[in-house]
DNA sequence: GCTGATACTTGATATTCGTCAAGTGACGTC
DNA sequence: GACGTCACTTGACGAATATCAAGTATCAGC
């Protein structure tokens, strides 16, 4: 409801539906809604029931995991991405909690009238898979990154990330609070200042969200970016799925999230 | 070429294939082939191309990423499980390498006749988006598994899981060497030893490859096992895969690597 | 301009973890 | 039966990381 075209020509636009045809998306985006949510709401809670699959097309979502009162960021999502497409899949309780960082505003799609449309459409499905597919060596890649480099390496290795997207301008601007950050790379956000320090004989100088990475060739050589790890993509001309930004090993990007960053 | 029938019904019983029709079946393993493999063989190199769907029937099989002369084990595969499903559905690069832990038996169906045949067939395509739906929230327990647990929680939860899965038969026995494992869980076989350790104030005790989980109550309120990471499951019935696993969300499988051990 | 809240930083300390080194034990070969 | 190999264990040490505490900075609201 109240939703511009243009929304729905970026929605049309992501990889899952730009092949679809016209009686396809029809069905998958019939009762769909779109909504606005403040900062901070809570879309979804680990273990609930998934009934949609959910579209940000403005604003930043957080996935995150919790045990034990502790909580780590799986995911932070930026316009445009889906998420949940696995659970949605199987029908299944959602195995992350979705929250809003900034003001957002959501489409929601019948998770049933997905599982319907894959189920008639062989092509639909196929690109459903190819999203997961996408979805999953994102996740790959996370876990290698993970357990194989320290707290240092990860920031390097997100840096130098986040400069191939934004174009390969100076300063770079983190797009999130620093403690989002943090836990998105797996350390506390004490540690992050200290790896942040830590790089300044690197040449990485912090000015509040403004990044200056001075000799990236040296950070590099700390760094060792690896396309089977980092997934480094030109600025998007497009929005990208996951699923395309696999195929091509050089790209990134929105959808399912950017679980590197 | 040289399988036996027993192996094709394996096959077919897989929740990838159960559901599928004859037409389909024949189509995805027409050209297959069953190769038998020594002990320590690579099966497949991190970059490489894959060209074919890789079937355990027998043995095992490690799926390992590497960095900067680092290895770490991202899976454990027993029979009966699939691999690389996701690089076969984008016809994308290996981001992990495969290799053989004992001497086994891998079937190997062609990558671009299960592709065609998915473009063919909406219900066989539903079945694979399944299968990878069941495999990225493999990896999603993985992540949170690593993120939010020390190594002697993942061990503690590790020989949880290992009980039920056995048919909570006591003394427990360890499917795979114990330097594996260390990958698998995070930490250097040192470490794992001392984590073995420190559990024997909760009633584990070591013998070789058994281990006896003395009081199973004292070692979970340490685990403290999660249904959102752990995915505990009866002792499987019949093969059983990720997709079907994480749709019932008390069992786990065999297809796509038990992630978490 | 003051004030409170919040994000971030920095230092001190404790815990976790990896590495190096040595030693034990099981197993197979000769 | 002696020997070598290899997996595993144990101890000592250092590096990485978390935690606690205090201090700084920025910003919104009054």
């Amino acid at each position: 409801m109240t939703m511009r075209a243009s929304d729905l020509d970026r929605v049309k636009a992501l990889p899952l539906f730009s092949r679809a045809s016209p009686e396809v998306f029809r069905d998958v985006t019939a009762g769909a809604f779109l909504q606005r949510f403040p900062a901070g709401t809570t879309l979804l809670m680990e273990g609930d029931a998934v009934d949609f699959l959910y579209v940000v097309l403005d604003g930043a979502v957080e996935l995150q995991g919790s045990w034990k009162e502790k909580e780590t960021t799986l995911a932070l999502l930026r316009p445009v991405s889906t998420f949940i497409l696995a659970a949605v899949v199987l029908d299944a309780d959602a195995l992350m909690s979705a929250r809003t960082l900034e003001r957002s505003e959501i489409l929601m799609l019948s998770g049933e009238a997905l599982r319907r449309t894959m189920k008639q459409d062989a092509d639909f499905s196929f690109a459903v898979a190819q999203e997961l597919s996408g979805c999953y060596r994102g996740l790959v890649r996370a876990v290698k990154n993970q357990k194989l480099r320290g707290g240092v390496e990860r920031l390097a290795n997100y840096l130098i990330t986040q400069r191939v997207r934004q174009g390969m301008r100076d300063p770079i601007v983190l797009p999130h609070e620093k403690r989002v950050l943090a836990s998105l790379l797996g350390m506390s956000p004490e540690n992050l200042s200290r790896a942040f320090a830590s790089l300044s004989s690197y040449g990485v100088a912090v000015h509040g969200a403004e990044v200056s990475l001075g000799r990236p060739d040296a950070l590099e050589r700390l760094a060792r970016p690896h396309p089977l790890i980092d997934n480094h993509m030109p600025p998007p001309p497009g929005a990208v799925g996951k699923a395309e930004s696999e195929r091509w090993a050089t790209q990134t990007g929105r959808t399912c999230g950017s679980v590197l960053g």
